[in-house]
RNA sequence: GGUUCUGUAGCUCAGUCGGUAGAGCAAUGGACUGAAAAUCCAUGUGUCGCCGGUUCAAUUCCGGCCGGAACCA
């Protein structure tokens, strides 16, 4: 199986720095695994590297996308495989580096997905409750894993089933659930409280550095609060500001909070669905050898 | 100085006609296969400001003290 590095963490855990750092070392090439810097003009708010900070590595799956455009795990799936490819077979490492654990899952893993048209079921029609056991005759088995309350899942699994004709578990049943690449994974976990700290000083630095510039442009642009990159934490909060209900202090607020939400669900989804190498951010000689000998494995 | 409020979970506050207390937010844990920076689930012990009095029993009533707020001087 061919190799892929992946480095994953919360946001503002440093893994954008360690990524290449180990470019660098080992003749790497680098596959953002995020949903929001794939699209072009979010830059403050999604904290996206710059040009200088790449220091001559090749990043991919970053800039890729206009305001307007869709994209899903669907999308990633298919570029970040195709990208990994092409780094296989230019023999250097593919290093994949993000905080999207869906996308990495399906990047890596033999998730398969078939041609989906949302949004023509007129879903609004029917309350949650009769959502929700249309789902359970149709597709017993997902109802029973997914929550009577989490009705964008509920919608997802009848979209499934009203598009392809198969239901979503039967999708999920064909699959080996295993990785389709030797992948070793690293990941960055620095203490709570310390990481809270960074999250608050980034969300300053977004501020300070132009945030809401970067808001008013995007939206000159033509973006909207609908966007589906609008959806991102660091730009959504701007709407009631945008709307005259609050102001930049609470927007600033928000954001943080909502970071820190967000940082703490990454890193539930990375400690217990995937087999992390777990670093707190400065052992780094021994993560070396360790990757080295992942390397000359196999 | 006087009057009236007020002091309960990290924060904002509810409540107990006397039987040691509960919401929202935060926090913590969890789920996750087409919006995933999304969506959803679970978890509430805290000298009820301090000291004393009444009472079988006080966070709740009474007195004093110490904070805070508003108004009057």
């Amino acid at each position: 199986m061919n190799k892929v590095l992946v480095i994953v963490g919360a946001t503002a855990s440093g893994k954008s720095a360690l990524g290449i750092k180990l470019a660098k070392l080992l003749n790497g090439e680098i596959i953002s695994g995020d949903s929001v810097q794939v699209y072009k003009h979010f830059n403050i708010g999604s904290a996206k590297i710059s040009k200088e900070e790449m220091a001559g590595v090749k990043h991919y799956l970053i800039d890729e996308l206009d305001i307007k455009d869709d994209f899903s795990v669907y999308n990633f799936q298919k570029k970040a495989r195709a990208y990994l490819k092409q780094i296989i077979a230019s023999h250097k490492l593919p290093i994949i580096v993000g905080g999207t654990g869906l996308y990495i899952r399906a990047a890596l893993y033999d998730y398969q997905f078939e041609e989906i048209d949302h949004c023509d079921y007129q879903w609004d029609n029917y309350d949650d409750e009769t959502l929700y056991k249309m789902m359970v005759d149709i597709d017993p088995l997902s109802a029973q894993k997914i929550h009577p309350n989490n009705k964008r899942r509920i919608i997802r699994a009848l979209d499934i089933y009203h598009s392809t004709s198969n239901t979503k578990s039967s999708l999920e049943a064909k699959q080996s659930h295993q990785p389709i690449y030797d992948v070793m994974m690293i990941g960055i976990k620095p203490e709570r409280k310390l990481l809270y700290q960074r999250i608050e000083a980034r969300v300053e630095a977004m501020f300070k550095n132009g945030l809401v510039d970067e808001v008013e442009d995007l939206l000159n642009r033509g973006a909207s609060f609908d966007d589906k990159a609008f959806k991102a934490i660091g730009y959504k909060e701007f709407k009631e500001y945008f709307e005259g209900q609050i102001d930049l202090a609470e927007v600033k607020r928000l954001i943080i909070k909502h970071t820190k939400n967000y940082a703490k669900r990454q890193e539930t989804w990375f400690n217990n669905k995937e087999n992390v190498y777990w670093i707190d951010g400065d052992n780094c000689d021994q993560l070396i050898d360790k990757v080295r000998d992942w390397q000359n494995a196999g």
